[in-house]
DNA sequence: AATGAATGAGGCTTCATTCAT
DNA sequence: AATGAATGAAGCCTCATTCAT
């Protein structure tokens, strides 16, 4: 029975994976108010189409919150490897600043709406991929002990704004000084007595 | 020198308040994206007045800033006077923290929409009042030279996300961490070379 | 009793001339769209005063009317006394196009909105009016015999259109041409029977 | 050639229909400035629907001008071919004027705001198929040779005001009066030189 | 008597979602 | 299974008119 391959699940899936690119291109470009019907509209398929596969707008943006969240656990999994620790674990903080700089739309999600929309799951899973790297640097001492995963997600978070500086109406790269300036923070040398994460 | 304004007749000049009242209590409480008929509602006006005050939603928006703006201007004024420079520098921004935690508005003002929304005039002023804090800080040789008021504003801004953690539907005021944490990246034996600010 | 000359009543008759006078202006220029608001700004009085002497905006645009009106009725008798006869005729038609073609408001009231908004009284005294000059035409032998003064208000109504030509948003004056084309047809020679007017 | 349009799904060509049916008739009764809102509950559907089909208010009233000019075309053509020609004439003539006095929205339009609403090239087909008619009667010699297809367009709109007569707010068909009024105006012997049309 | 503040219905348009085809 | 049609609440804004000051 299992073995059945039925042919219509080769266009559903074939129609999803259009969804996921158009609405990867679309929040990217333009951020998660783009409108369901422009998502469609890229896809090539019909709004209900796109509703068949993802009941909900939000179920969309959590859809492609996974392909982001994949993406990032694989450049967590990097950086549990290279050479260099510290070397590694500023590339991965790179990584991460570019992927906001770049999506829009994964901006919004991680520093706005998006701590409404996410699973549960996926924000332990992005807390999970952000303690590998971290607790890599802290054994390794170059960075300080007192910080945990949830930790690198508020500075991932705070890196967000500086990826969306404007000046004039054209974007302007200001965040690798403010990731450097982080950097400077996380050091063990830099470290006084942080109040505790509540509860 | 001053604007010649005619005072608001008693009526208007309550209604004006009671207007700007429920903005800032709405946008504070739901962001900038709160509709104007909710907020004539919660003054117990007409829409038709709200318009006469505020030709323009963004006008309101921009009135609401603008009364932000004094505040933090007065708590820049304050941040001169203390004793304490170090102390004084923190209290700053520390209520800076604050200013975005209790208001949504104000954080969606700072950190997103915000850059389009206000006046270069009001861009202006924050700048500077970001700017008289940190000087004397410098001066007093508790905050790293390398950083100049746009360097503030942009710490300002990477307060924002910080204060909007929610933890089960419910704000939880991780903040102060933050705060603590960026504060290690600004004391002089913390700097390293940062990449400097484009153009 | 009579003889007192109440000094407010001065007052009264100042705002009410400003407030036609800036009516005159805006509803020539703007036509009769034009915001009550805009009216009593231009007057430099409340919106209240302008109500107070016009109880609604129709009541406002009726006096107006009157004003032009009384032109109108001037240049009747204008046409009444020239020397050539077929001359002051076609003089008088050319006042009546220029009229319109000067001033919106009056082309609203004519072809338009108009009807429904002026009084009968003054809808009889421009018939009146109109009626002069055509009487005398038609005595000189020189305009046919046929058309009665309602007649020659449709034909001061024909030319509204003509004088509202526009090439690429500017405004051309192409009603010469227009009012010579009436013109041929109202000499006797090009007479042919028409149907009577209903009622 | 054809242009590539999809024939509409049946409930949505129905709707459509419904919607332009909606419109036309509203439009014809109260004029352009009737509500969208009333269209659609006239029309039966929602406010969304209409906007669905057309996406401005302004595309509506195009898409009722079209319909119009269809029929405008179907009536010349068929001025183009009947056996005597001055009576063909005229009656293309009479039914432009009955369209404008049943069609209130037509009436607008044409002599008012219509110039800056309808598209270039509806304008121009507007023109052309008003030609025809003009200069088959002009080469049969029962139309005076000095008009141009401007000049019927012109002649058109003058016939506009006529047929928006009311008395004691009943409309009152006095159109007819003045179309033969103007067709003496038209024919040859009633020519004196015209002063040409600006630029 | 004059002012301009207040009103609120009405205007156009957008968009996430449901549902008939 | 796919489509795109339909919905209707909500958004921002205008304006003639009434009414408190």
């Amino acid at each position: 029975m299992e073995a059945h391959v039925r042919p219509l699940r080769a266009d559903a899936a074939r129609n999803r994976a259009r969804v996921l690119d158009a609405a990867r291109t679309a929040f990217a470009e333009a951020g998660l108010d783009v409108g369901v019907e422009e998502i469609a509209r890229r896809a090539g398929v019909g709004k209900g189409t796109l509703y068949r596969r993802f009941p909900t707008k939000e179920a969309l943006v959590c859809a492609i919150f996974e392909d982001i969240l994949l993406e990032f656990e694989r450049v967590s999994d990097e950086a549990l490897e290279g050479e260099e620790v510290g070397q590694a674990f500023v590339a991965f903080l790179n990584t991460c600043a570019v992927m906001q700089a770049e999506n829009q739309g994964f901006y919004d999600v991680v520093s706005r709406v998006g701590s409404q929309v996410i699973t549960p799951d996926q924000s332990a899973r992005f807390r999970t991929a952000a303690a590998g790297p971290l607790k890599r640097a802290q054994a390794a001492g170059v960075v300080r002990d007192d910080l945990v995963a949830e930790d690198l997600l508020q500075i991932f978070r705070m890196l967000g704004p500086t990826t969306r500086e404007f000046s004039g109406g054209e974007p302007v790269d200001h965040w690798p000084r403010y990731l450097a300036f982080l950097l400077d923070a996380m050091r063990p040398a830099a470290a006084t007595p942080l109040p505790p994460r509540p509860e």
